[in-house]
Order: structure tokens, then sequence, then C-alpha cells
DNA sequence: GAAATTTCGCTAACCAACTTAGTAAGATCC
DNA sequence: GGATCTTACTAAGTTGGTTAGCGAAATTTC
């Protein structure tokens, strides 16, 4: 074996990094993000489904939604999000039901199935991060919350912008 | 219009969630994640490329690495990894040259173009997110810091269990 | 040091899940 | 009450992943 993971092999080939020199809390923030990103991949295939499969299932656990505003939360079209419907449903985790009041309207409901499905793959996460937070003083928490809400307003902004 | 988002049609739609009811802080980690999701989505469109290929330059950006090494950090196939490669090249983002020790390996190496577009778009976040960090004492950031960590670790166990 | 095995990067064929475009039905607005 | 908008859907096309498998180079085994 030549190397492990030869990064450097020549001069030539490692160009200059204009690096960030980021500071500890901001690498760990990188790394939350990376995983933050890589878990649902991961507990979807695990619950054979999509990734976005999974994401209607959280948004729909918590308010029942018709396709149109549950595309829009999940940044894709309506016709998309009508195949989504399309596959929960025929995995027996959402059902359609025609809106009372409006006849264009259709609500997509979360069956137990569906809860379950969501909340057993994310229930030892949730409690591991209750526990952690559990672990804070109160003013700690503040602190932890202040951050948390400010790092996703600098996000939120480039979102927009 | 009969409302904006009915959620609650009528009492048979509305299912009995049980519902967390999340901690403050707990929700800001959830909107976190969920920003930092949309992200890579929003500014990889905006720079023309997918999100995978986005990573892959920020993966690139960092050290040079082979099509293998690429994949796996990816969580994508070898097979996919090549393609992206592909993409990045057509683009002018990166470079394959071959590994001097090494016959069968490449090394990919990031354009100047390429960091360029990966800096430039994420770049103003990266700046608020100092600031933020610098509005903090260094107990603060040091709180903030374990909490970040810990969280990692709580989701990097879901991931591997 | 030759043969067997592994690793790397790639191509080909396939498939899942998105997009755009467009339709019909019902609601809303003068 | 006719024009316009909204909702949900279908159809067709595109993108970007997968599995399978190949040749070349490196490594291990005998």
């Amino acid at each position: 074996m030549v190397s492990e993971i030869s990064t450097q092999p020549s001069e030539a080939l490692q160009t200059a990094v204009p690096r960030w020199r980021p500071s500890r809390s901001l690498e760990a923030l990188q790394e939350l993000l990376d995983v933050g990103e890589a878990l649902p991949e991961v507990v979807a295939r695990r619950a054979g489904m999509s990734t976005t499969e999974l994401h209607a299932l959280r948004h729909l656990s918590a308010e029942a939604l018709g396709p149109v505003e549950l595309a829009r939360r999940l940044r894709i079209t309506s016709a998309a999000s009508s195949g989504v419907v399309d596959r929960l449903v025929a995995h027996g985790h959402a059902e359609r039901r025609p809106h009372p009041d409006d006849g264009r309207r259709t609500v997509v409901v979360v069956t137990d199935s569906g809860r379950a499905e969501v909340i057993g793959w994310l229930r030892p996460m949730f409690q591991s991060l209750a526990e952690l937070e559990g672990s804070l003083t109160p003013d700690e928490r503040a602190v932890v919350e202040r951050y948390l809400t400010g790092a996703v307003e600098a996000m939120r902004t480039l979102l927009r912008g």
C-alpha cells in the first residue's frame, strides 16, 4: 500500500488553500450540519423510503396538509408532491381525505403506521438531545438558544438573498 | 377563500398527535437542521450545479482526493462519484491529475474557479456566523461548543446504530 | 518472482424521483 | 355569471443516483 489517503502526493498537487482557520465551535457547527444532512438519508433508507417521504411524514405528523402546501414546505413542485403522497399512501403511512369545505382540496393525514415509522427511528436521538439539554443550567440553555436562533437567522438570510 | 391553511377543517381530520412539547432550544435545533438542509440545495442551484457537486467542491477545497475517497465522503458509489468529477471538470471547477506514486489513482484538484464558486456563495454566511460567535464571551463559547459536539455525538450514534 | 487477490477509476444499463407542461374541477372576484 | 385563480393530478422528459462488471495497477501469498 502506498499510503492510506495520500493528500500531499507532491507539492504540485497541493494547491494553496485560502484556509479558514475556523474556530472550534464553527467547526462543530459544520459537523452538525453535515451529520444533520446525512441522517435523514440514512434513516429514510433504513425505513425503506426516500428522504423526501421521511420529511413529508415529519411535516404531516405535526399537522395535516394538502399536497400543494406540502410541496411548498418540501421545496418541490406540486407534481412531485403528488407522487410523494402516492407513495406514502401505498405504504400505508398516510391517507387522502376530501376537504370538508373545499371540493378541490385533499387533506393528507398520517396513519399510525406512518407516525410510528417517523417517531420510532428518531426517538432515540431526541431522547439523547433532550438529555443533553437537561445537562445545561438555565443560563447555559439561554446561551445555546441564542446561538442557535442566531445561526438560523444567518443561514436564512443567505437563503433569501 | 376558505382559509389560508386550514389545518383543522374538522375534528375528524385532526388526528391526535402524540406531541413532543419540545423545548425552545430543541425547536431551534430542528430549525437549524432544516435550513441547514435547504441551504446547500438552494446555493447549489444558484451556482448551477447539483447539491452533490457543491459538497464535492467543499471537500475538495479542503484537500485533493481521488474519486473513490470522495465517494465515501459523499456517501455515494464510486460510479456516481466518477460522474460528479466529470461534471466538475466539464464546468472547469476541478481537474484530474495522475497520482505520482500509484498508477491506478487519480487526484482531483479544485481549480480557482471552483474555489471561488464555493467560497463566494458561502462566505457571507460564515462571516455572519463568525460575528455571532464573536458576540459570545469565552465561557459562553465553551457552552455552545459543548452543546454542539454533544448534539453531533447524539446524531452520530443514531447514524451508526 | 509468479499467481491470486484487491483496489481504483471507469463504462453501460437501469431506475427512482424530480422537472416542465398542461388538464379538469372547484372557488373566488369583479 | 364569466374571467381568473387555485388545487390536484397525469404525462413526458431530465437528472443523478444504483448495480454489475471490466481493465490496469498494486499488493499479498505461496
